[in-house]
DNA sequence: CAAGATATGTCAACATGACTGTCCCAAATT
DNA sequence: AATTTGGGACAGTCATGTTGACATATCTTG
């Protein structure tokens, strides 16, 4: 037997013709592949649409979609320790380590010794790291707000829960630890 | 004055302890810094959660990402033309052109040429090369089926309708252009 | 206090998958 | 007949990930 193909599972009801009775369903067995590819898809091109706007300005000034992501986590938790930061972008610390030390190059990040361990490098951005982390920012709040807004609160809610539902359980501890508190 | 930093607007009340009053609110004015940053987050954690359950097969049989994205595409749309996928890429064609002369190596992919336009190359998977897409939509399947399954119908439907909001207008006529007809 | 674990940094080599630029051929369009 | 379009190929470069090995400072534990 070769492996599973469950595209040849074809006569599955939609589930928007005919939604579930039982509230709180918990076997998803309604769910046809259309609806499990078109998630694939919007969450393919949503992702690479938001990213795309940043792009420009991050190439006039020498960067890339790594040392984004540095600068976004660092502003979203100024004081956050190296090791953190790697967790949260579960790359290697080599890594890390080449895209921080471009940023503390060009006078972005800087870096402060732990209260407690004193082994720890707290992260913080600069006064220019700032600035450029909120022009980035901005290129991203305009396409997620506008989305927002035509998609309504609830559509919102609904977006986050899906979102968090493809987050191994594990991991999402680390992701509610960036909430503003 | 430097770049504009939204993050200094504090004082923006909270939709979530005070929804707005009137229903299909046009302007996102509501929407606070941390609501967005939350979709940031939330979207590149759950991408990347996503694909990551690939990664283990493709390794097992030396492709990375590149490959499987082309693979889901000519799974998805049997008989696309060269130009299509390029276009649902938007990479180069050199880029493609590597991806696609390895999976037509390995017999996962094999072409035609066009019916109406003799200058087209259509792609499809060949037998080996459906097993293998089918093994890969398998482990996201699982991720999305459950995600779904957690969330809730009007939770999924939320979660298109924002990530529709966040391809650019011009470029979803591509995207809906996958859905089953 | 000594030993081990942990946090961080660094050097080196390598792989993947993007990019630009250039050139080519065949087929379609004008 | 001339131009445009679809596809392919060669060459070089860059960004960003990987392993593996090793060093240093600091914290924790027996």
């Amino acid at each position: 037997m070769t492996v599973p193909n469950s595209r040849s599972a074809a006569a599955r009801p939609d589930v928007r013709a005919s939604p579930p009775r039982l509230a709180a369903v918990a076997s998803p067995l309604y769910l046809r592949e259309d609806e499990i590819r078109r998630g694939i898809e919007l969450l393919y091109f949503g992702y690479t649409s938001m990213v795309r706007g940043a792009d420009a300005i991050l190439a006039r000034e020498g960067f890339g979609r790594a040392h984004h992501r540095a600068l976004y986590f660092i502003a979203r938790r100024p004081g956050m320790a190296v090791g953190d930061l790697l967790r949260l972008l579960a790359i290697t610390k080599q890594s890390l380590g080449r895209v921080l030390t471009e940023l503390q190059g060009k006078g972005l990040v800087e870096q402060s010794i732990g209260t407690t361990d004193r082994r720890q490098r707290l992260l913080r951005l600069t006064k220019s790291g700032e600035s450029l982390e909120a022009a980035l920012f901005a290129e991203l709040e305009t396409g997620m707000a506008a989305a927002y807004g035509e998609a309504g609160q609830s559509a919102v809610t609904g977006f986050w829960s899906v979102l968090i539902g493809l987050i191994p359980a594990a991991d999402r501890a680390l992701v509610e630890g960036l909430r503003q508190r």
